[in-house]
DNA sequence: CGAAAACTTGATTAGCATCAAACCAGGTGG
DNA sequence: CCACCTGGTTTGATGCTAATCAAGTTTTCG
């Protein structure tokens, strides 16, 4: 494959090419060595196609509580999300706010953009963020060339599709106590290393959830009491899967 | 138009065409005479292209209660419903039944099956329902030869992605009260005529708004008896648009 | 007509919202 | 350094909402 950089035949991707001397664009560059380029939206390209591209995208760091864009504004770029959680979430008729799901390492946000509409939902940053922002230009000049990327990017939409079916379905009905736990099973998809997980504020959980913040503290009080979690520190905590697991499955067999 | 269809420059087609007597096939006449085509997803298509694919196309026709695909099965076909209304429902880990959002007149159902996918949902009609059936092969050599029509898809995942959450946020919360109402307003977009529309059985609306049925019986009698809602039949009601979103401004100013 | 399914209505209870108060950590300024 | 403030969190007391259990009624359909 790298050998291939200069006479091109190959679509065929290494999961982490080593040192590509032929790139002479910084940023080429850290397209190439990006670890999620792999399962992102370019990898389908060959690191040719990324020399081509690579002046449009920038790297964006947010801190959390940042946003990325927001629900409303002309949407002129997608983002890859490279590390760190984005939440989606709407302000709906009543004026009340709810997160609508989550995403995470190598997930695509705001292709809305690619489309010449407005942002649907406000991108926020939970955690420390970091991710590429892809004009919406680029991509359209880049499905041109390169028709394979349109299935790509339906796939990525068709993801997204079954992200909200899924949180519809898993997080929106049940007691407040099943969806709590069902929220920690989702959650533990996005946990970074071992069995520590972010855990969004109270607010926030009950806003994913449909339920007031002195629930969600209640109910996050009695899983710590009965030791299906742990506290690490103010924004994370240690699962017990096992426990977690039973606490789902008693509780509704 | 019609005298394009022989020397085809053009792209603009009306809304409804008149007589077309240059198509040879049955299915095509079909096709060119449909009311939703200018909004479905061979509205890009000229009459021509059209003559083509008509072959592929079968118009199906349901019952209410019969599926049109379930969740699981493999996609082998895309539905542009032309009449009634589908109900997209899935089960979730404790076998609860859950409707995730419905698809009405020019949507396009089942999406996933032109990915190579199974299908991520059940799709069942709830009235009687016209559906045009689109073999998955024929929009991917469609897609080839036309390449506007993959920004046509795109648009559709996205159209979808904006009604999964549209969904989450506006039946999500509140009060079961403000759900009913919202729900309501929901069914009255996909109203046929007038201010007539279709009411789900007590059980659906449960299902759709994370209730027992009881409680959905109760809010539909106590809106009987209130004017908002009037008995036209079994499954439809007259809705008093006023009184309903004077309900819906009152409980949550 | 009789049985099954869908719907309605009532009584009771459980679960969660609401209101209220106290607690804690982190940061600021005197 | 300590007093103070602020925002997030915890916990308690109380009441309302909707689930549950239980009949009874209407509609549908073989």
């Amino acid at each position: 494959m790298i050998g291939a950089i200069m006479n091109a035949p190959a679509r065929v991707i290494p999961l982490r090419p080593p040192d590509t001397p032929a790139l002479f664009n910084p940023q080429a560059r850290v397209c190439a060595d990006c670890g999620v380029r792999r399962f992102a939206l370019f990898g389908a390209l060959d690191l040719q196609g990324l020399d081509q591209i690579h002046v449009d995208i920038v790297e964006t760091r947010l801190r959390p509580g940042q946003p990325l864009y927001e629900a409303g504004q002309p949407g002129v770029a997608a983002f890859t999300v490279r590390a760190g959680l984005v939440r989606l979430e709407r302000t709906n008729a009543q004026g009340e706010r709810r997160v609508l799901r989550l995403a995470g390492r190598s997930d695509l946000v705001g292709m809305e953009s690619m489309l010449g509409q407005t942002y649907a939902a406000d991108a926020i940053a939970c955690t420390e963020v970091q991710a590429c922002r892809l004009p919406h230009g680029l991509i359209e000049s880049l499905t041109r060339r390169e028709p394979a990327l349109a299935l790509d990017l339906m796939k990525r939409w068709q993801r997204a599709l079954d992200d909200a079916d899924e949180w519809l379905v898993e997080l929106g009905s049940g007691s407040a106590r099943q969806r709590m736990l069902r929220l920690l099973l989702k959650l533990s998809e996005y946990g970074e290393e071992g069995a520590t997980l972010w855990l969004p504020s109270r607010e926030q959980i009950g806003s994913m959830l449909g339920m007031t913040l002195e629930t969600a503290s209640r109910l996050v009080s009695a899983l710590k009491r009965e030791g299906v979690i742990e506290t690490v520190d103010k924004r994370h905590v240690r699962v017990a899967m096992p426990r977690l697991l039973a606490a789902l499955g008693s509780s509704a067999g």
